[in-house]
DNA sequence: CAACAGTTTAGAACTATTCCAAACTATTTT
DNA sequence: AAAATAGTTTGGAATAGTTCTAAACTGTTG
């Protein structure tokens, strides 16, 4: 029943957003929302859901993945030039990048504290505050 | 005085990672060290040096911004995806990130504390802690 | 100065992403 | 419920940043 509220809910949420609940975006809901927090490629879920044979294209998994980023369903994430995560987790948190993997790892705000930041310039305000823990392997 | 010692350091410093000082990379270094903090992307360093009649291609720029960034004389900063900055400051510091030019600019590091940091994984050790301050226009 | 190893280069290739215009579908209107 | 409308999907072309390639070139060493 968790899983049919918050799917329901995100029917609603789409709405919100002036998003039709198609085939496809559903379809890419439940590969995103029906497990715990995930970070991945649009790569990766196109072929997730090839996997699960979803049929969709890759200009609707882009298309999909922005509009979910803009209706505060996802998150973005830059950690390696030329490749974009979307992070399910939108709470406030950090992440450990793991450079021999490629994988990204929350951290809970709670186990992560930036102290101390200063003043932006006049004119602007922060929009978020990024912490990337890289990590590598011992003995490489 | 500053700038012909740095300039000869610089020399130096190629030898002792194994390069040659020829005329591209030390066109190059100019361009990059002898002004103050930069932080810059391959394009755009390109872009100076034709200006500056250094003739160098594209790809010996991309050479050379790798090669001074694994002897340490540069660091490559994500903060978008599709480019890579890189940051004439070696030294451990962060970054405002400004959204709407696209703008880098530093942080010194006494200036932004991280506490509490997390153990990373077993078999792993932390490479980099990378924090990105997003700043973006009060009414956009 | 010869010999060698390292370097540069133009252009092709590659990768992730975005764009396009036509076909399709969900929603609203009649 | 059919028609009209606006939003959506799609394959394929296009783009942008970066990397690769192999031939020509240059710095260093003996
Ligand atoms: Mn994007
Ligand atoms: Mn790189
Ligand atoms: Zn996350
Ligand atoms: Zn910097």
């Amino acid at each position: 029943m968790t899983r049919e509220r918050s799917y329901s809910g995100l029917i609603a949420r789409l709405k919100v957003g002036g998003l039709r609940p198609t085939r496809q975006r559903l379809a890419l809901a439940r590969l995103l929302f029906e497990r715990e927090d995930r970070h991945l490629t649009a790569e990766q879920l196109h072929s997730e859901a090839l996997e699960a044979d979803v049929r969709v294209s890759v200009a609707t998994v882009y298309n999909t993945l922005h509009q979910f980023t803009k209706v505060g369903l996802l998150r973005e994430v830059v950690v390696e030039p030329g490749r974009s995560y979307f992070d399910t987790n939108v709470d406030d948190h950090h992440h450990f990048y793991f450079e021999s993997t490629g994988d990204l790892q929350d951290i809970p705000k709670d186990q992560l504290h930036v102290a101390e930041l200063p003043e932006p310039p006049g004119g602007t305000r922060i929009a978020r505050v990024d912490v990337v823990v890289r990590v590598q392997d011992i003995e490489p």
